[in-house]
DNA sequence: AGCACGCCGACT
DNA sequence: GTCGGCGTGCTC
């Protein structure tokens, strides 16, 4: 007879602490570990949470409440657990928000419905014998458990069939064994590697089978095969019993992507994004907890599976911003990625074409921020199968320009004209969906803008609306000015993917042109179904936004066009050189992957910015060691620290005050810094007024210690917020 | 995050 | 007289 004992339980709640419950049922075998996951009664709702291991005093003079249940699944292993404090504590959100991003996975929890099947009985129950039933009986003859579907199919008869010989009992239902999960098989096809990749592979592959927690920066232009490479370190961290974690932006999971993946290892891998539908996602959260998934691939959410036995971390495209979550939690998955791989005492590899600074800071290639380089520096230098890289070219828009209304310079219309007549396929970039940017009335100056955020809205005409990009407020497009009731005087201003393809279609009447982006309805099957028409040849033209950059390979595509390479050089946000640098380099890359040689043409009304003379010049160099000593100058990232600190709210006076205090509390002393408030970069969005503060610090600061204080001491009242990014790359 | 409690304005 | 707005506070 031993006492119930209290356990301290982390819940899927913004909260910061656990509490204390007593176990589920005192008969129950042993005290639960650390990482249990339970069910407990929250306030009046019943909510997921796991034993925590921090041991804590539980509340004196409360009568404690009972666990409601356990989960049968595994514990968390402690890596996870480490990684929900880790995470917390850099991005000041609560512990159990990041525990919801772990556990967000309601039906994993729950024990699988067992699924039913038929086996067969008695062939000679007596009953009478039709042809078809005899099919199905001689399919079912080996004695195995078949799904009803199956066997139908496998007979060649209809379900009903199948139905009836249930009915006179010479099938009887059976349960379905759990299919086996796929295991890539490391040994399946090695490939053939050139010098470089076999060196870089090498390096990873010796730290993976070691176990050694070891960071890579593996560099290489598109094309160059860094693909090939973390296959091969996928395959030494197989061999050493451990599952391999691979992340990429969810765009560039592409199914091309996976078949390089099954040709390799024979199996496809573990998936995980966030359209997963729901049975898959139960089972693969399950594998991944219990070990039977050897390889996860996924968008940065994947980041947050429960793998015991990791063994390997990849991050592919490093660079890429979407690895940046602004709502919620708002981590950067390369940085959960490295903390991951530390915690778990093992390799990671950064993969990009075009590194963020901060990783080369961290390589060593513009100087580290402090001390010694950390990573260690892969380059394969050459485009896989000898493939020339494009050649690109800046058009001065100020010297080419377009006709009136148009938005496709001479040269770059001439040489679509060239391409198409060639039986060639091009791509025009440009990152903006919809027709037209903004209407403008003629008669009276009057723009649409949006209600609820400080933008204009987008002329979709295809939809025939005006949509709001920030918010989805949408109106049908009107047949007057609104303002001065003038009739068709609505005149659309500036470009954007809808207005580029008319002008294409006008240009080339007899091609083929066709729209991507990634907002179309019915998205996922639509892009898929556009990728493959595309990839044999029935496109001529595509026309698209951000979509186009990644992950996708076709063969007769040799022109490139960058419709408006300025629009993300304004603005204020300091990485906006990078960026463009990155987007451009990718963009352009799409040209001339196979043998036919590719060309480049970037529209800009800046061809002496550094960032674009970097992408015409195909060498970054030049440019990153002038962004890294200008970063250093201001003291910015990566040499120094930067938060943001929203304040926002319905009216612009109260907003503006809490602003106002928040600056007149702020934490100086340790070289911290506060700058504003100032209106945040969408002044009103969704119907909130903003205004951001910017803080900066020298790196050895804890800002995050810094901002938990500040902001502790000032309560936001009514429907005010504050949000903390302390590491804002977009700084919407 | 939910969810209750509690305190003020316009209705059957 | 009550219904319901949302501001405030709590959850072992």
């Amino acid at each position: 007879m031993h006492r119930d004992t209290a356990l301290p339980v982390l819940v899927t709640a913004p909260l910061d602490r656990a509490f204390h419950y007593l176990e589920a049922s005192a008969s129950s075998a042993g005290v639960p570990p650390a990482g249990t996951v339970v069910e407990v009664p929250f306030g009046r709702q019943l909510l997921p949470g796991v034993v925590w291991p921090e041991p804590a005093e539980p509340p004196t003079g409360t009568k404690l409440k009972r666990m409601a249940r356990r989960f049968d699944v595994p514990p968390l292993p402690p890596t996870t657990l480490d990684l929900v404090r880790d995470v917390a504590e850099r991005t000041l959100a609560p512990l159990g928000s990041v525990l919801k991003l772990v556990l967000n996975v309601p039906a994993a929890l729950e024990p699988e419905a067992a699924k039913l099947g038929v086996k067969l009985v008695s062939p000679t129950s007596g009953q009478k014998v039709t042809p078809a039933r005899a099919k199905v009986l001689a399919a079912a003859a080996d004695g195995c458990v078949w799904t009803p579907a199956d066997l139908a199919r496998a007979a060649a008869v209809g379900t009903g069939v199948v139905r009836a010989l249930l009915d006179v009992g010479s099938l009887a239902p059976a349960v379905l064994p759990e299919p086996p999960v796929e295991r890539p098989d490391p040994d399946r096809k090695p490939p053939i590697l050139t010098p470089d990749q076999a060196a870089a592979a090498d390096a990873v592959a010796a730290a993976a089978t070691a176990g050694r927690a070891q960071g890579f920066l593996l560099e290489g232009v598109t094309g160059s095969g860094k693909t090939e490479v973390y296959f091969e370190a996928i395959a030494a961290c197989l061999r050493a019993g451990r599952q391999a974690l691979v992340v990429l932006p969810e765009i560039a999971l592409t199914a091309q992507w996976l078949e390089r993946f099954e040709q390799r290892f024979g199996s496809t891998p573990l998936l995980w994004h966030s359209n997963l539908a729901a049975g898959a996602r139960r089972r693969h959260w399950r594998y991944a907890l219990d070990g039977r998934a050897s390889v996860v691939v996924g968008a940065r959410s994947a980041l947050f599976l429960p793998l015991a036995e990791l063994g390997l971390v990849i991050v592919d495209e490093e660079h890429d911003a979407s690895f940046k979550q602004d709502e919620g939690v708002p981590y950067h998955g390369r940085d959960v990625a490295a903390l991951r791989a530390a915690r778990a005492g093992c390799p990671l590899v950064l993969a990009s074409a075009t590194p963020s600074l901060e990783t080369l800071a961290r390589a060593g290639v513009v100087p580290p921020a402090s001390g010694a380089a950390t990573l260690e520096h892969l380059r394969l230098p050459d485009r896989w199968r000898g493939a020339a890289p494009p050649a690109i070219e800046l058009v001065d828009l100020r010297r080419a320009r377009p006709t009136r209304g148009h938005f496709l310079s001479p040269p770059l219309a001439d040489a679509l004209g060239a391409t198409f007549a060639r039986g060639e396929q091009s791509l025009l970039f440009l990152n903006r969906r919809g027709y037209a940017p903004l209407l403008v009335c003629r008669a009276c100056g009057y723009r649409e803008r949006c209600p609820n955020c400080s933008a204009w809205l987008v002329w979709h005409r295809l939809r025939g609306r005006l949509l709001c990009h920030h918010c989805g407020f949408s109106r049908p497009e009107p047949a007057h000015c609104p303002a001065c009731g003038t009739v068709e005087s609505l005149a659309p201003a500036g470009p954007g993917v809808e207005r580029v393809a008319e002008e294409v279609q006008a240009l080339l009447p007899t091609a083929r042109v066709a729209i991507m982006t990634a907002d179309r309805p019915g998205s996922t099957a639509a892009l898929r179904e556009l990728v493959t028409t595309t990839t044999e040849g029935g496109i001529d033209v595509l026309v698209g936004t951000q979509v186009l950059a990644k992950g996708h390979h076709f063969p007769k595509l040799t022109l490139v066009g960058v419709v408006d390479a300025d629009l993300g050089l304004t603005g204020g946000d300091p990485r906006a050189g990078e960026r463009t640098f990155q987007l451009l380099h990718q963009v352009a890359g799409r040209a001339g992957r196979d043998v036919l040689p590719g060309r480049a043409l970037i529209q800009t009304h800046a061809p002496e910015h550094p960032a674009l003379r970097a992408v015409a010049a195909g060498s970054a160099a030049d440019f990153l060691s002038h962004e890294a000593q200008e970063r250093q100058r201001a003291g910015l990232p990566p040499y120094g620290r930067l938060a943001a600190v929203i304040v926002s709210g319905p009216e612009q006076a109260a907003v503006s005050e809490l602003a106002r205090e928040l600056a007149r509390t702020a934490p100086l002393g340790d070289g911290l810094r506060v700058l504003g408030p100032a209106p945040a970069p969408l002044p009103l969005l969704r119907g909130r007024h903003r205004e951001r503060l910017l803080v900066m610090a020298p790196l050895a600061t804890d800002v995050a210690a810094c901002l938990r204080g500040w902001i502790a001491g000032v309560r936001p009242r009514g429907r005010l917020r504050i949000q903390i990014d302390p590491d804002p790359e977009s700084f919407l």
